[in-house]
DNA sequence: TGACGTGGTATTGAAGTGGTATTAATTTTC
DNA sequence: GAAAATTAATACCACTTCAATACCACGTCA
């Protein structure tokens, strides 16, 4: 570790601020793999003693990295590197929030909402009474402009009064209406587009798709969200981290 | 038992925590069989006496042992070693467990087994020198009868010298040479069967199957696996538990 | 039933970590 | 040339982790 420093001097005769220096030499360092992913990175104050500089200079280089993602703190902890794309996902996430992680700029456009009457299928997984009232909403999910996936959510009324004022974010909806998604069960099946997907996501009919089906349950352990989401394959994919 | 001490015993010039140190060496004392299944470890106070370490450290370190599913504890009694065909079993898992679990008959038929050299991409990520050589198992997956699923399996050739002498259950076989698989990274697709996949699980070309790629780690975080597994849709979905 | 040995838990303190306020020197700007 | 911003150093604060001690609760067995 030691001799690495070495690859970290810096030069004060040249005019460029040191810790923009030092801020230049640790992004690299860390591209070039120096660390592993959640790695704690040297402490500031080693950092400090190796290249003889103040503790605010070399703060002020991890600020950078900071704001770059390339690393978190955690205080009385340590300096982290952060994990790239690959972070796994065993949450609960809605959509954007996965997007969003991964670069993507995510979009939402509405197909359509609203108040129907159940399928047996849904009537059984809800728990529902047979002549009680449903909120379906159907909508696209872009990423960068280009759709990614098809999704159909279906709910209680009961949990949703009004279908027409969901905005984007349905959990977002539902917490402030205290029917919060605490849990949920998803399956991962693959189909082949039917023309109605293919035309909807812009992909050949008959391409592979990822179907996931997903039942949601709030704290109370009632299933309270169904939602069915067709992926392009090609757009996304779903990580996982298993534990033995 | 007691000339065994010495094997455990801590280095406290070096900075990884003692409980670490603790940890990382008992687990090996267990996988090399230092203890039969559901023998008593030796008591947390006399680990303590002969490390010379607080009983708080100790206890540490066979918390880390417990999570692993190493051992199990039973208040006023004892920690016991778990009998082995238990662990591998809570999540990360062959095919074999959870198609038992849903009540099919499983069945493996090999393909191939062969020693060869890698590919670039899994030099890249199993972290091989390029010239090392890995081992490459092809194997069917069958359900009552019927072609569930391909799955073709890389591993570098030092974690399994003989490749011939693996019979069905890679997981196990791993265990018993030492590098266990304690993590995985799985990310899940869709594709479209090619001809070879389609006549391999007597499916029409073209059909939808899910695609599952695995990098499996072991204790000291190196990839040693690498599995891919193609999945007839129709026979198998994938479930995740989801919590926010 | 009591004594003893087992694992379980609460409290503590030292050492190491990042966080922040203050200050001085330098450079930039007008 | 003077005011303002930037750069860098120092000193002190707050949080975490590690490890130790002391005491509690459960099982076993004479």
């Amino acid at each position: 570790m030691d001799s690495r420093w070495t690859a970290l001097q810096l030069d004060e005769s040249v005019n460029t601020p040191l810790y923009l220096q030092l801020a230049r030499k640790l992004a690299e360092a860390i591209n070039a793999g120096w660390w592993q992913a959640d790695e704690a990175l040297p402490s500031e104050r080693s950092l400090c003693d190796a290249l003889a500089i103040s503790r605010v200079t070399a703060r002020k280089a991890l600020d950078i990295l900071l704001e770059q993602g390339l690393i978190s703190r955690r205080h009385g902890s340590g300096t982290f590197i952060t994990p790239k794309l690959e972070q796994p996902l065993s949450r609960l996430n809605g959509f954007s929030e996965v997007l969003k992680a991964k670069g993507f700029k995510p979009e939402s456009q509405w197909l359509s909402r609203v108040r129907t009457t159940p399928t047996t299928e849904e009537i059984i997984k809800l728990g529902l009474s047979p002549n009680a009232e449903v909120c379906r909403l159907k909508r696209k999910r872009l990423a960068d402009g280009v759709v990614m996936a098809i999704e159909i959510s279906t709910l209680p009324a009961s949990c949703l009064p009004d279908p027409l004022r969901v905005d984007s974010s349905l959990y977002a909806h539902l917490d402030s209406t205290g029917h919060s998604v605490v849990r949920a069960l998803q399956h991962v099946r693959a189909i082949n587009a039917t023309p109605e997907l293919a035309e909807l996501a812009g992909i050949p009919v008959g391409e592979a798709m990822l179907m996931m089906s997903r039942i949601g349950f709030d704290a109370a352990n009632n299933a309270i969200e169904l939602t069915d989401t067709y992926c392009r394959n090609d757009y996304y994919d779903f990580v996982a981290e298993l534990k033995r």
